[in-house]
DNA sequence: GTCGCTAAGATACGGCAAGTATTCAATTGA
DNA sequence: TCAATTGAATACTTGCCGTATCTTAGCGAC
């Protein structure tokens, strides 16, 4: 189990450290994540790390970004909240509980531009969303031909987002209790918006 | 401005400890918050501060909690729209730049119980909107009688938070996207939910 | 008033991780 | 084969954490 003799470079050596991170992450949270550990970890040595990123944010960013680089296709449940409900839990598999940790300490730890990253990266489930289920709603006539407007196309991600920062691991019933009093609703209000008020 | 001699007790302690914490929070931001720093600049010591906050995360916690001990009450604008636009303004006064970070970090550093306090903290203004903001509405006849599921009372206080945790803070503009997109279509669908779907 | 308890305040220390500097060696490509 | 690059090992300074120790001021009981 000594060190091999053989010295890696490039691509090889930057995956071998990001999967190091990812199991410092787990063993110690992302407050343990540290340059030495991960270091040792990984059999290199801490300038090699500083040489390529800044910040234990910029790392556990870049190796959750790995982790979750391929988007999984959208479930097709047959109805809208099915579809919602099942990308929800998808999202709490990828970010469960040593990944809402993480997203939270990157978020205290970067700045606005890199803060802007952890947004896009969680943005992917957004996109699936906005793109796929929505147009499967629309062909099957559960939601009105206009396009929704984008913040309104968010708001299931937004929600669950805010969840998994805020509080613990959303529960099922949580979960659909986004979908039914509030993505539902907005969705469909949304494509006959604006309505006039009661007056 | 030598240390004066006379030796400070218990709550008077507290609170200019406290506001030392706020003074540090806006020379260094919230990971610039140090025992050491917060010590020095009350003039008093570091065992003085363990003995009443196991973190920096409670520390700075309860020094936002007293500066923000006093829940303005809600404008009245005249109409459930302006309402609504007027308490995120208020809310994002009160919870500026430097207070938007120590939120970051405070949840970020916080166990799932310190967490909740956080969101306790920030609901305080959640409250307002559901108990004032909304019955007025009701009265003017903006909203139909219905009560509004907690959810839903609280998407304005959420959709704002959750900005100012991931992004900087947010303009005018964005708080009336929030409103006019989210808040006002959701409101109104869920006061006459179920509707029949646009089949 | 004086006695005694509690808690404030000052200081010191051991430990850990950050971030940088220095040196050596292996890989690569010309 | 040689030179440039970059991985790897190590050492060092600094800053903060968290705790222990000790002195003394404030405050209540009698």
């Amino acid at each position: 189990m000594s060190e091999p003799v053989t010295r890696r470079r490039g691509d090889a050596l930057r995956s071998d450290i990001l999967g190091a991170v990812l199991d410092e992450l787990r063993d110690h949270g992302y407050s343990g994540v540290t340059y030495d550990g991960v270091a040792r970890r990984a059999h290199t040595s801490k300038p090699v790390l500083y040489r390529r990123w800044r910040s234990r944010a910029h790392l556990v960013l870049d190796a959750l970004t790995a982790q979750l680089a391929s988007v999984t296709p959208a479930p097709d449940t047959g109805n809208l909240r099915g579809d919602l409900i099942a990308l929800l839990q998808l999202m709490r598999v990828r970010f469960d509980s040593a990944g809402a940790q993480a997203l939270r300490g990157i978020v205290a730890d970067a700045d606005a531009e890199l803060r802007s990253v952890v947004v896009e990266l969680t943005d992917a489930f957004a996109d699936e969303i906005s793109r796929t289920v929505l147009q499967r709603a629309r062909d099957r006539g559960e939601l009105g031909p206009a396009p929704l407007p984008p913040l309104v196309s968010s708001v299931p991600v937004i929600l669950f987002r805010h969840e998994l920062l805020l509080t613990d691991e959303p529960s099922d019933k949580r979960i659909e209790e986004i979908v039914d009093t509030a993505c539902l609703p907005l969705m469909h209000a949304a494509t006959r918006w604006p309505v006039r008020a009661s007056t």
